[in-house]
DNA sequence: AACGAATGGTGCGCTTTCCGACCATTACAT
DNA sequence: ATGTAATGGTCGGAAAGCGCACCATTCGTT
């Protein structure tokens, strides 16, 4: 076992939890998540076009080749067509396959497919649903605490009227781009591929249940009062209403799946 | 510019926030940060031995050449040496060397070495403030929420006693570890690497300026607060506590950098 | 109808990384 | 002394990823 020296007397310390992987696997299947993510939390809309595949790969810091890889993945998989020529490029379906995807080695020809994805363990709920409170209610605070531009404030109520005129199968969508623009407000870069992920980790697991109309306007209710607390800036407020938005899907969840 | 479809009326959104690189750079120097944090934390101190590099290699899921090459880097750097036969392994150096390092490609044979940070701006700094703001805070409240074993509550009063008897020129790490520790309480696997990373950004901004003993002082109050209120069982105090804590090197951090 | 620009599609050589096997060294056990 | 186990050190082939150049297709413009 680790040895964390003689000089001072604390015992063995949690050496083990940083010495992990980094990057979940390989620059492939990395990308392919990423792509994944900016369409499943609607940051690019069915119908919508991906950057092109230069430019695209340029952002995402990979090569070509594997961008293509991942985009081929995922064409296979439904969610994308591409179309070449000038004004071509690499679309978003209009309806999006429904399941969790994941990555699984190809069977031929050394490409890939997305299947479903095993199983998940309580462990893994519970470290979600923590992380996301963190996450979430701080960013809710942070937004709240700091100034708003005009553009700024419009485009909140914006994202808060989308979510609330949304039908119940966009919804999922539209709720990740409201929360995803209250992290991006806060104005901390690093803060959003973090809630970004988080987010994708808990719509995983709320794929797993049933979803409850009733719940639905409960949450647009939450959503109204969460904006509102940003704007008026009580970062208080902000922070409680988040807190009681998340707890709502928290106990969904541990009822459904703990 | 990215299109983000015409099926909903929301403008273009954030998609250029998640279409960013994931992996820093390359397998190498994720590796070297990675191990710099284990040591510079102090999750392995002075003296202490990293695990061999066999099980290293696997822990972070990198080849055991790749792992090599980054002990070679450290080595170089003059923080690990390495001792081989039996019951030998890669040793934290009793001293630390001083300064920030960071990476660059090597002048031969293709390895590696450590030099001096560049430059840091005033958006990266309070990215940096803001988000460990949000994920400290956090910890701190959720750790008191939780139930803590006997083990987790003497683990914690003895990671506070070390701090505030530690030297000066320990003080860093130790303070470093006390937080670390708090963050592993909270039961949630992935929120250590975060905030470990986030500590990582801060130090480095802390090394920037001069280390004042009346601070220090003042700091082991703090953490003397925060450590009660979570063995307490009382979040919002905590939170409160932590937050104040925070407040205080902020509010140095601006006033030296911004 | 012809041209040009933007885009996806394809092929090639180079570097990095990975994987497995084997060698060299050391300290403890016998 | 001898043996053995655990460790760092070294080598060679395979795979993944990268960077670049070039081809093929489709649109708008002229």
């Amino acid at each position: 076992m680790t040895d964390t020296g003689g000089t001072d007397a604390a015992g063995d310390l949690s050496a083990d939890l940083l010495l992990r992987p980094g990057k979940v696997v390989n620059a492939f299947e990395e990308t392919v998540q990423r792509l994944l993510q900016t369409i499943r939390l609607g940051l690019i809309g069915p119908g919508g076009r991906l950057p092109a595949e230069r430019e695209l790969a340029s952002m995402l810091s990979v090569s070509r080749d594997t961008l293509r890889d991942a985009i081929g993945a995922l064409a296979d998989a439904g969610y994308v067509v591409s179309r070449r020529g000038r004004y071509g490029g690499t679309f978003v379906v209009d309806e999006l396959p429904t399941g969790t995807p994941v990555m699984r080695a190809g069977s031929a020809g050394g490409s890939a497919v997305l299947v479903e994805r095993p199983a998940v363990t309580p462990a893994e709920i519970e470290d979600t649903l923590v992380l996301r409170s963190i996450l979430e209610v701080g960013a809710a605070r942070q937004a709240a605490t700091g100034e708003l531009s005009g553009i700024e404030r419009e485009r909140l109520w914006q994202a808060l009227e989308d979510c609330s005129a949304g039908s119940a199968e966009d919804y999922r969508r539209l709720d990740s781009r409201l929360h995803l623009l209250i992290a991006e407000l806060v104005g901390s870069p690093s803060l959003v591929p973090l809630i970004a992920d988080v987010r994708m980790r808990t719509n995983e697991l709320l794929d797993r249940i049933p979803l409850i109309a009733a719940n639905i306007v409960h949450s647009n209710e939450q959503h109204e009062d969460i904006v509102k607390a940003i704007l008026r800036g009580h970062p208080d407020a902000a922070a409680q209403a988040m807190e009681e938005h998340i707890a709502g899907s928290e106990a969904l969840l541990r009822g459904f799946l703990g």
